[in-house]
DNA sequence: AATATTGCTATGGAATTCATAGGGACAAGG
DNA sequence: CCTTGTCCCTATGAATTCCATAGCAATATT
């Protein structure tokens, strides 16, 4: 006989919200294609929502949804960029900050086994700390110190950045 | 008014299966909480469906579908472990073997964000390559060197062990 | 007054997910 | 050979989420 009993309690095993694995735990916050995408536009420097639905090409419930929860789990902060008209735009807290690693680590996966060699890398990053290109690691290639977003300065392929201006154009366009 | 064609095609820019940014091209592959789960449980020497299935708490389908679409996109490679009755177990390819570090900040995150200190850390590494504990980023503490997953001896806090055999237990006792 | 800008919310249909149940292929024990 | 057990999935239907499209509210601009 099967069970009969089996709805997922707070005492369940199954239950993965209070799982001692930290990458469970971590899934449980950012185990989404748009959260990630989301983090990915705050990181690059865009703060606002209209950029960020435009660049992860998400929909603007998807958008609203995912700063929404991002804010409760506090790796989001809203602040107002204008007082008239009232607008808020989207900042990482410490917490939000402390996730640079993932998104390099992605970032590295991702050229080196999704992308194909042609294409060339997307962003070039030179590490400020030391001036020597950064590489592909989660630590600069020229001085071993652990990258961090801030000490970044950036160089998109222009294949890359007409990309993105891409998106922004084709978003303006229907409106 | 509003634009009347709107769907996605291939040169739309909002398609993203073909966007330089390397990291929304991972995602299309790993963006999902439950492929992430299978992946760890690869990392973690789990390689047949029922353990995979017990520890990441998915139903059947899900795993069945994530390792399909794993094996597809060439992370992931199916091999018999036992021929009568014909069994496959689930192996990392190379491509999947180097999405590691990813696991590892993943991993570096939850523990420090994410779960509460009093929790402790699930897990402990130890460096094999120079002895030396490995620490929680994704280069080791003690020599400086990426860390690999075969480097690493892998030391599990009690109570972390003890969810993992719980889980066993629990799929065990529903089936 | 009319139009544009920005940041969302509303709606309905399509797709996905989940809990639960079951099935096929074999092995082992009686 | 007949039952019971193991392992690896597949089937089903209900609940949930997703997406495309449309629209609204509060201003600023002309």
């Amino acid at each position: 006989m099967k069970a009969t009993v089996t709805k997922r309690t707070a005492a369940d095993p199954r239950d993965l919200t209070r799982s001692l694995c930290p990458v469970a735990r971590a899934e449980l916050v950012v185990g989404d294609r748009w959260t990630v995408l989301v983090l990915r536009e705050l990181f690059s420097g865009n703060h606002r929502f209209e950029q960020i639905q435009a660049q992860t090409t998400a929909t603007p419930q998807m958008v609203a949804a995912r700063l929404k929860q991002l804010e409760a789990d506090g790796l989001v902060q809203r602040r107002p960029y204008s007082e008239r008209p009232l607008r808020y735009g989207y900042h990482l807290t410490e917490k939000g900050d402390a996730f640079f690693p993932v998104i390099l680590a992605l970032r590295q996966w991702g050229e080196t086994w999704v992308k194909s060699p042609k294409e060339g890398l997307s962003v070039n990053y030179t590490h400020a700390t030391c001036g020597k290109p950064a590489g592909l690691g989660t630590v600069c290639e020229g001085c071993g110190q652990p990258l961090r977003r801030k000490d970044l300065i950036v160089a998109l392929n222009p294949a890359y950045k007409r990309e993105r201006e891409a998106r922004v154009e084709a978003f303006k366009a229907n409106r």
